[in-house]
DNA sequence: ACGCCCTCCTGTTGGC
DNA sequence: TGCCAACAGGAGGGCG
C-alpha cells in the first residue's frame, strides 16, 4: 500500500493516522484533481487512448473510449464529486468512486484502466482498483442524465441555508444521510457530513424537516467553509503529494470527529461516538452536537 | 417518495 | 505464523 501512495493526487495529510482518506474522495479532493488535471493538459491533444479491464467503469451508453482520440480537451467541469471533461467533440464525464486515481505522467501500474497520450508527450492514466468509479463519453451536444439530476454543488452559491431548509420540510430521512443524497446536495461524502454536522452542532440522526432555519443556515455555511479550507490547502498536499516523505499533513488537521472514535471531542473533551446510517459510519460528539 | 437491502470490487483486518 | 471470512464504502437499482 505504501509504495503506491507516491500516486495519490489528493494529499491528505500524513496517513499513518488516516488511513482511508485516499479512498473517499470527496468535493475538495475531486476540485483538486480538476485543477490539476487544467494546469497539465488544457488545450491538449489526444493521440491515443489505452484501456484495458473498463467494463465495470464504463457506463452501458458510453461510446467507446477510442473516440476521445484526437479531441482537444477545453475544459474541465466539476460538479459534486464529478468531472466532465469538455473536448472538442465529445465529453467525458468521470466519477472516482472509492479508490479513482487520476495521475499524470505515472508508471503503469496493476489497476491502470486508462491513459490518454498527449501530443506533447505527456499522458494521464485513470487508476481504479476496486472499480467503483464510473466513466462516460458522450458526444459534446447531449446532455448526461446523473450529470442533470445532481443538485446544487455543495460550495456554489445556489445551495444556500434557505435552500436546504425548503428542501428538508418534507422529509423525514436522517439529517446525515439527507446531506449525503447527491440529488439534494452534490460533493457531501461521508468524511464531510460527519464533520460539517459537527461543526454546526447538529445532531446526525435528527430528522431533515426537524431542522430550523438556524441549523441549516450553520451546516451550509460549515460545509462551505471546511471544503473551501480543504481545497485551499491543497497547495501543500497536491503539488507535493508525495506523501510519503511525511510532508504534507494539511489535511488531517480538519478532521475533529471522522474516524476518531472513543478520542476525547474538540470541544468538550467527551468521548467521540461512532454509528452506523446508510450503511456508512458516522462520528460525532453526543455531548455537544444535541439530541436526536 | 420513503426506507430498506443488494450489487459491484479488492485491499485490509480480525478471528481462529 | 498463516489462512480465510468479514468488512469497508459511492452510488445506482430493485422492491414493497
Amino acid at each position: 500500500m505504501r509504495a503506491n501512495r507516491s500516486l495519490i493526487w489528493f494529499g491528505l495529510g500524513d496517513l499513518r493516522e488516516f488511513e482511508y482518506a485516499y479512498r473517499m474522495p470527496e468535493l475538495p479532493e475531486v476540485e483538486c484533481v480538476r485543477q490539476g488535471i487544467l494546469a497539465e493538459f488544457l488545450g491538449q491533444k489526444i493521440v491515443q487512448v489505452w484501456s484495458r479491464d473498463t467494463g465495470n467503469l464504463l457506463d452501458q451508453k458510453s461510446l467507446s473510449l477510442q473516440k476521445m482520440k484526437s479531441a482537444v480537451l477545453h475544459s474541465v467541469e466539476r460538479r459534486g464529486k464529478y468531472l466532465r471533461w469538455i473536448t472538442s467533440d465529445f465529453q467525458l464525464i468521470a466519477h472516482l468512486g472509492m479508490t479513482g486515481v487520476w495521475s499524470a505522467n505515472a508508471e503503469r501500474q496493476k489497476h491502470t484502466r486508462v491513459e490518454f497520450r498527449f501530443e506533447n508527450g505527456t499522458w494521464l492514466s485513470y487508476t481504479d482498483p476496486r472499480q467503483f468509479g464510473y466513466l462516460c463519453v458522450i458526444p459534446s451536444s447531449e446532455s448526461h442524465a446523473r450529470w442533470m439530476a445532481l443538485g446544487p454543488d455543495a460550495i456554489g452559491t445556489e445551495w444556500s441555508g434557505v435552500h436546504l431548509w425548503k428542501e428538508t420540510r418534507s422529509s423525514r430521512v436522517e439529517i446525515k444521510v439527507f446531506l449525503m443524497d447527491q440529488n439534494h446536495v452534490a460533493g457531501i461524502g461521508n468524511i464531510y457530513a460527519s464533520e460539517a454536522l459537527f461543526a454546526a452542532r447538529v445532531h446526525p440522526q435528527r430528522c431533515a424537516q426537524s431542522l430550523t432555519r438556524a441549523e441549516c443556515n450553520s451546516i451550509v455555511r460549515h460545509t462551505k467553509k471546511i471544503m473551501m479550507l480543504s481545497i485551499h490547502n491543497r497547495g501543500t498536499t497536491f503539488s507535493d503529494y508525495r506523501l510519503t516523505n511525511g510532508k504534507g499533513g494539511a489535511f488531517q488537521g480538519f478532521l475533529k470527529v471522522f474516524q476518531k472514535p472513543g478520542k476525547p471531542c474538540p470541544r468538550c473533551r467527551n468521548p467521540i461516538s461512532q454509528i452506523v446510517q446508510g450503511g456508512r459510519s458516522t462520528f460525532f460528539c453526543e455531548e455537544c452536537q444535541g439530541g436526536k
